[in-house]
This record gives C-alpha cells, sequence and structure tokens, in this order.
DNA sequence: ACATTGACTGCTA
DNA sequence: ATAGCAGCCAATG
C-alpha cells in the first residue's frame, strides 16, 4: 500500500451519496493525475475488503465502466437506489459530478 | 524480467 | 455525437 494508494481510498470514501466522481478526477485529487486506471486496480482490490462506495465512481463520460454480467447492473442498481438518474446508460456530469 | 491486460483519458477527425 | 488512437501505469502470468 502506498500514500497514492491510500489517498485515493480516502478520497473514495469522502464521495457523498448521490454524487458520483470518476476515475480521473479520484487519481487527480490522489496526486497523479495520469493514474486514472489505478483506481480501477484499486476498486478491485479493497472494495470488498474496505466497504467502499465503488458504485459512485464512473468514468469521464459519466457511464458504468463494467460489462453487463460484470457488476453493471449491480451498479446502475445502488446508484439509482440513491437517486441518481441515468439518461440511456449514462448520467448527467453537470448534476451529479461530486465537486470540492 | 517481459508481455499483456485493463472498472481510463484526452485529442483528433 | 461517435470512433479511433496514443499515452498511461500497476497488476498479472
Amino acid at each position: 500500500m502506498n500514500e497514492f494508494t491510500n489517498k485515493a481510498i480516502e478520497i473514495i470514501r469522502q464521495i457523498p451519496k448521490g454524487k458520483v466522481a470518476t476515475y480521473g478526477q479520484i487519481a487527480k485529487l490522489a496526486g497523479n493525475p495520469r493514474s486514472a486506471r489505478r483506481i480501477s486496480h484499486i476498486l478491485h482490490q479493497y472494495s470488498s475488503k474496505f466497504k467502499l462506495p465503488w458504485h459512485r465512481v464512473l468514468n469521464a463520460k459519466g457511464e458504468i465502466s463494467l460489462q453487463v454480467g460484470t457488476g453493471l447492473e449491480e451498479q446502475k442498481a445502488m446508484l439509482e437506489k440513491e437517486k441518481v438518474k441515468f439518461q440511456k446508460d449514462r448520467i448527467d456530469l453537470n448534476e451529479y459530478l461530486w465537486q470540492i
């Protein structure tokens, strides 16, 4: 566990209910704008162990980056339960993106 | 040690 | 709006 990972986890923890963040945004806040892909690795590893709100993390377009059958539907369901509305498999980042 | 693989991004056309 | 592409970098085998 390095500092980047640690920060990223702390940041993900702070995403408020009903808001979302993007991989790139988290990577940037954690100190390395170019490590968006690491966020996905982190989620894979720690979402189950640390109870992170992994479902509030989307790609830069506001879409879920999972493929059907690998958790996409689960994620979508959890977001909708938090009143995040989808418009054809995509959410409106102007409205839901978490901003500090 | 090397090559491949991603829950990514931003630019270009 | 959409698609292709190069850059990116840790994890994995």
